[in-house]
DNA sequence: CTTAATTGAGACTTATTTGTCTCATTGTAT
DNA sequence: ATACAATGAGACAAATAAGTCTCAATTAAG
């Protein structure tokens, strides 16, 4: 049968993140496909990572939507802007674990970093809109909040990599964490 | 003037911090020798990289008993305990600049994999005496309170790379974060 | 000053991976 | 059944980096 493009993205993804330095052939391998059919979907390996990088910032950029955060920001309703907030970091707890790999790498293209500096943005922005609401501590620069997601969503990933904390145990955890530190 | 092996490790941790993917000649070029000289002092990479995994376990401990863990962990005195926390946290926000690079290493030898879970077993056992002492929340698994504390490093590193936050509030942001939360 | 050790520069081989190409095979649609 | 498209297997060249070696130059020690 045949293996569309999208699949190989997603075999892709999750071969790289238990091995990021995999070559052309092993993702091919881990894709149930040839190497020259994975030349043939993707011209080299610079555009099989971009391609992981977009879809990636996808997956992101739906669970902002879908948490409604560009409403919520708006609306600048406290009661709004907590469920809004909640429902972002279920959702980018979800999506962690696929996107991992892209830490270590550093051969992204432009478009594609500028995409992602959109996307980070118009989550500071929401971040930010839950300081002025009263639902995150204002004496936290925006940024550094949003960076503290990021390490945490580090953190689950590792857990759960390493079998210390259950998986369903992880979203509890990782909201309480966040919002009320360990103390 | 001669370059020592301790140079040539601190020399090359540094580079890899900026550029994980470098090559042995980048490597020595960036230690000032050439990649002949670099070759008598370490076999091969593998070599030079696991002697880089040494120095971090090396500088963590360092920073661990500077704190005295070990002492405040058998004490179970509340107030030494807060202290020994700071001076942990603050130890490690010190050095955590420097090894961030081991997280994208996957060739690491037994035996340093062993030794590093030693020390963060050390770690985690003072994290659970602060817990008995109730500095620490006792519902979260102190494993994950370990692994938060190494998620929010990776912050406080990932900040300061970008110029998000000045090298002097790291420590302030970093603490209060950890033991308060965001909210 | 002389000698020994260390280093730098560069040539060289080897290994790995990438990217291209060909051709036989498989599967599918008409 | 036939024709067409996609795939798999493998050969091949090019690129990159690792590792080894030699030799000249530099440095340090006596």
């Amino acid at each position: 049968m045949a293996v569309s493009r999208e699949q190989i993205i997603t075999a892709a993804i999750q071969h790289l993140n238990t091995t990021p330095a995999a070559s052309m052939a092993e993702i091919a391998a881990a894709a149930g496909i040839s190497r020259a059919t994975l030349h043939r979907h993707f011209t080299g390996r610079d555009e099989l990572v971009t391609a992981l990088g977009w879809r990636a910032l996808e997956d992101w950029e739906r669970v902002q939507q879908e948490a409604g955060i560009a409403e919520a920001t708006a609306s600048a309703d406290p009661a709004r802007l907590r469920e809004t907030l909640q429902a972002l970091l279920h959702g980018e707890v979800a999506i962690c674990h696929e996107h991992g790999f892209l830490l270590t790498e550093h051969t992204l293209p432009a478009d594609l970093m500028r995409r992602s500096d959109e996307i980070e943005e118009r989550e500071v922005e929401f971040l930010a809109a839950c300081q002025r609401a009263g639902l995150i501590r204002a004496d936290l620069p925006s940024r550094w909040v949003s960076t503290v997601v990021f390490a945490l969503l580090v953190a689950v990933r590792e857990s759960v990599r390493r079998g210390d904390v259950a998986q369903r145990d992880v979203p509890h955890l990782f909201l309480g964490t966040f919002l009320k530190g360990i103390s």
